[in-house]
DNA sequence: GCCGGCCGATGACATTTGTCATCGGCAACC
DNA sequence: GGTTGCCGATGACAAATGTCATCGGCCGGC
């Protein structure tokens, strides 16, 4: 027998990251070495334990999970991440993939199908939820270019046009040619649903 | 020694769902008598099942966890009934009392602690996460008049007054007027921040 | 070198939105 | 019976926003 697969759990939500490690200990093959509730948490753990497979819950306080395997790619080379999320958006799976990460499941499959893709991932191997995949297909590429996405983040919280201009440091005149640009490519009809719209995207 | 306590959980999380029961199974005076992953299935679930305690996730398709709680207070009085959620607005709490729920903790409890509560709760008294308590008090009542509430709930998306009118059924005058009365209300500068501003605080 | 695209800005214009005063109807409360 | 408050509406006005044309500068590709 094959030394057990380590792993780092990482996820704010104490209910869950420890059940799950009850869960996954009970598999032979399959050891938690260590656990965090947070992003440097994990990060941290990660230098102490150097894990094989990190699984990094998306949102999580101090850096997400993609920020995480960011980081984990260029000091723990050797440590394979996977992202596991409530809701996936499709634009956090394509900058997961850019992140290195190797696996991106939600949170709807079950224990057992999650010690599977450990196991798939810890081999070399990738796994994408198909749901999630198809999603972040349908949704495509961002039309946005980089100002118009940068001033369209500035919009989520519904500020007003002055706000945001003086906040992104430009004239409120362009500030609202941009935004203008932005709903149209969106085919939104003001800037508050473009926001929303380019946000459920994972295009902000 | 007492019979143990039965308990439903409902969680569209398999992930949670699973590890959770396994956890909480481990526990001498628990046992999971069912699980269920929207609000209609925990409801038929505990018609079937009858449990003790009802542990319901805030966050379902179907029906939130309210939603069901206030269903099961008629069905079933002799459950009790309490709600676990990711991210605890005030509102919700607020809402979750009024429907006789008699716990409430957010996910970063750990199961044991959890399991406390359920014995808590399933002796007649109530539990609140002192955080999530706090947030609720500070939070206070909601301002807002009951079509003012309303006509801001159909404002969350960034429809254009017209549409929010004719969805409404009143004049785009009175929808004006309304959501020109919920923003002052809620020292917002637009309708746009008003509605995130009372869905952060619970009150749409 | 020319062209296309993005950036940043301005001006003009129509539309949408926010704000205020005001009205009539209705229900609750004193 | 009078007062108060919410509901639904209208009209008027100011401010914010969306839309369009246009400009100059810059950079990358052909």
């Amino acid at each position: 027998m094959t030394a057990p697969v380590r792993v780092l759990l990482a996820d704010d939500e104490h209910l869950i990251r420890g059940a799950l490690a009850a869960l996954l200990g009970l598999e032979d093959d399959l050891v938690v070495v260590a656990e965090a509730a947070s992003g440097p948490e994990a990060l941290a753990m990660a230098r102490a334990h150097r894990p094989d497979v990190a699984v990094l819950d998306l949102q999580m306080p101090g850096a997400d999970g993609v920020k995480v395997a960011t980081s984990l790619r260029t000091e723990l080379p050797a440590c394979r991440t996977m992202i596991v999320t409530g809701h996936g958006r499709p634009g956090h799976l394509k900058r997961a993939l850019a992140a290195g990460v190797r696996g991106f499941v939600p949170k709807t499959v079950s224990a057992q199908r999650l010690a599977e893709i450990i196991r798939t991932v810890h081999a070399g191997n990738r796994y994408v939820d198909p749901e999630l995949a198809a999603d972040a297909i349908s949704a495509g590429d961002s039309p946005l270019t980089a100002r118009e996405a940068e001033v369209l983040e500035l919009a989520v919280d519904g500020a007003p046009i002055a706000e945001i201009a003086e906040r992104a440091s430009l004239s409120p005149g362009t500030v609202r040619n941009y935004l203008s640009s932005a709903a149209s490519k969106l085919g939104a009809e003001n800037r508050h649903t473009a926001a929303r719209l380019a946000r459920e995207r994972g295009w902000v």
